[in-house]
DNA sequence: GGCGGTCACGTAACAGTGTTACATCTGGCG
DNA sequence: CGCCAGATGTAACACTGTTACGTGACCGCC
């Protein structure tokens, strides 16, 4: 009753109109949310360190994202946006032929340089948060980037299979490096080694896409 | 100061001598906690809850683990031995030849059957949970099934690389599947077609370690 | 110009969290 | 018996997410 209650009154403006006032304190609470995310990690973030940050009140945060949830599912949206736009942007830059591999270091530069960003994205770092069917879409959609590369190899006959799968393992197999370096499961000695190994893990991954 | 002063007093008894009825006080505690990770995820994971599950006041968490944190670490240790145990069984009952793809079945199929659990161990599921170098190096030590079963086969010239590399990215793949399904991320349409591509993700993860 | 209502915002309170100071009780030892 | 170490419970602390309520600014309307 509670719940339905405040999803019926918050009514996020979600994108409000440009230049009123409201959507700037809407997007300093972002900001700070994901300063106090990147600088202090999940646990620091608080509703009421946020709203300091931010130079509002606690109720701020109500009126613009309904809760927590919605702040820690609007920080999700904005990572995986982020996220895709630098995957993008690294896939136009690299030579031809070469894009999956400098997806591949993209992906994990990101992830290492975003830690706790992306145990929110990847990890249900924040407790009770899940993220909405559209939050999930979005972040299916940030990997078109590379289904779309994925393709591209498969119309070349350089890997096999439905791009679709191939994307996936490809995925799979970066999240599981990046996530167990980042869960400090990684028993590599060095910073270098565990790179090395990243790429070898990466290469011989692709190979066993290969037709 | 308080954290040391707390570190010192409260001299966790580990294995407290066998028969005193404090070791049983102690098991209650982490069993009633396991159980509610089980029913009802990270977030209902509180110090009360288990207390009271257990049967006790909430002191006896402080005395038996000096906090929440020394019984999520507790909890992380104790899944990472029914983890190491459960792999082991598998890798014995396996036919020959088939210890590394029986391996992954029984990864999989554990992870899947212990989500909640899964993600405090690899996934920081409990915000201001860290393992101790100790609880690390249990962790790490699970995996001694993997790189011996990677090792018999790069003897036998069937994969091909350091024993601890191979087992790293056949480690590193198959948490990469299971920790996407689990977040939710994977774009499979049932849980069959989930299933296949696992094992056609494995399948493939193999063929590149070949020789 | 005045008026009414919507909505962003702050204050203060609520229940629930991890944690700890203190009192109590039990069990084994001199 | 006396005594003390240690497990336990009660009650309080600061802090968390959340919400009820009051306030004030803005905008459309008569």
């Amino acid at each position: 009753m509670s719940t339905d209650a405040a999803r019926t009154v918050s009514r996020p403006p979600e994108l409000s109109a440009p230049g009123s006032a409201g959507a700037d304190t809407r997007r300093n609470i972002l900001t700070a949310a994901i300063e106090i995310l990147h600088a202090s990690g999940a646990g620091a973030l608080t509703v009421r360190s946020v709203a300091t940050a931010a130079g509002c009140s606690t109720t701020g945060v109500y009126t613009w994202f309904g809760g927590k949830n919605g702040l820690v599912e609007a920080i999700f949206i904005d990572g995986f946006r982020r996220f895709g736009d630098t995957l993008v942007a690294a896939r136009a830059a690299a030579r031809a032929g070469q894009e999956l591999l400098a997806l591949a270091e993209t992906y994990r530069q990101w992830a290492i340089a975003n830690p706790t960003h992306y145990m929110v994205m990847f990890g249900r770092a924040v407790p009770d948060f899940e993220p909405s069917a559209e939050a999930l879409a979005i972040a299916r959609g940030t990997f078109a980037t590379l289904v779309d590369a994925a393709s591209i190899t498969v119309r070349e006959r350089e890997l096999v299979g439905e791009p679709d799968d191939v994307a996936h393992h490809l995925w799979a197999g970066m999240h599981g490096y990046v996530s167990l370096e980042l869960a400090g499961m990684d028993m590599a000695h060095g910073a270098e080694e565990r790179t090395a190994r990243f790429h070898q893990g990466v290469r011989r991954l692709l190979r066993g896409l290969r037709a």
